[in-house]
DNA sequence: GCTCAAATCAGGGTTTTCCCGATTGTGCCG
DNA sequence: CGGCACAATCGGGAAAACCCTGATTTGAGC
């Protein structure tokens, strides 16, 4: 008895690796290989493989896109993320499109071999770094559905961030609203905390991805 | 006779797939891998490998500036870049650099062996799909503006940028360079003289724009 | 040998940030 | 209604970062 496995990632030398990798695992064939989401989603279709391995960043469909099609078509067909990204917003994408399962590529081999086995007994696994995430998402309000994911921000702490990734310092920012300068370090502060970020630099690569600020 | 290869990408689990595909190869070995530039340098340092395979994209310092220095170190050491862009900064930044080759990781892994034997018979190896960037690049103008514009840095200054722009405090970055305080806040200030900006905010744009840093 | 740039560091004053608070208003819920 | 959470505001004091003015060393280039 062989777990039949369709690999979705569009570069192809990770591809090789991860098929000369798995292929070592007796029971596991690959039966297909997709470079992008829409490729993915026919190629289950065609296949009815046990596992998806899944990207996240591909061309054309990307992999939560993808993931939502194939649990809604086929919920016997378990997807496994793989993916470079721990932030947040990629974690909770995924788990809502009904992944099984969540790794870092920053993990071992041995993890995926083990997350597969543990999805294929019907159980859900997550790569212990982003566990973390996903219990300080349920712990905080239950993020409604396609709401908003910034919302976790009030409106005056994204004033507070913008002008912050704008590059104005603290003052500038407290004269620019009329409010002293200890209230914008408050702010800065729970912006902090509730995105887990700790640097100036941080939170302006955060207001770039979310479109807060521009890259000019 | 083997050819000793150092790995440097900061994907635990590509690594992992691509030591299982080289090591299919008799006459290669994976002496060592690094998960960033600095650990790659180090590991240079230390077992002298044959080539070095060299992820672009890496934290604490990136895989163009790690380059740079392991190609003036030690010239016998060829250097092949595998990387996802095919963006000109960046394959621009890695033959400047000094590679040897410079593959994209859509390419199948038999490239990679390829390129591995060219460029140890002291050949240069390019991706087909790079090679047109290659190209246009020299057909253009000698790019004055852009090129020169992160030329305007030094070494040690890019890695002092690269580790500010991924949120390091200053006392951080000292201990991580070996270096006092003093220096990094005078190679802060020199950066921010020369490109005439101001905050962290702003250079964190920068770096990312000019591919020192991603927007993780 | 001279020069210049790169890299390193110090002293000392100024500014900002960080870590502990606190207060006020508002909306919500039992 | 009375609490309760939370947004928005602000302070004091310690720690860190920032700024300005130097200085030394090393190596490349002329």
């Amino acid at each position: 008895m062989t777990y039949r496995i369709v690999l979705a990632d569009d570069h192809k030398i990770i591809r090789d690796g991860l098929k000369a990798l798995l292929e070592k695992e007796r029971e596991m064939e690959i039966v297909a290989e997709a470079e992008n989401g829409r490729q993915a989603l026919q190629l289950v279709r065609k296949h009815n493989p046990d596992i998806v391995i899944m990207d996240i960043s591909m061309p054309d469909l990307n992999g939560i896109d993808a993931t939502r099609q194939i649990t809604s078509e086929q919920p016997s067909v378990k997807v496994i993320a793989l993916s470079m990204h721990s932030q947040r917003q990629f974690v909770d994408g995924m788990l809502r499109a009904g992944v099984s399962a969540y790794l870092l590529k920053d993990t071992a081999f041995e993890e995926l071999v083990k997350a597969v086995r543990i999805v294929l007994s019907g159980k859900k696994y997550l790569s212990p770094d982003v566990t973390d995430i996903v219990f300080q998402d349920y712990r905080q309000p239950p993020v409604f559905d396609a709401a908003e994911q910034t919302a976790e921000l009030t409106q005056r702490e994204r004033e507070v961030l913008q002008l912050i990734a704008e590059g104005r310092a603290t003052k500038e920012i407290a004269s620019r609203l009329h409010i002293s300068v200890k209230t914008v370090e408050t702010h800065r502060k729970h912006i902090m905390e509730k995105l887990d970020l700790h640097t100036v630099a941080e939170l302006t690569k955060y207001a770039i991805r979310e479109g807060i600020t521009s890259l000019e």
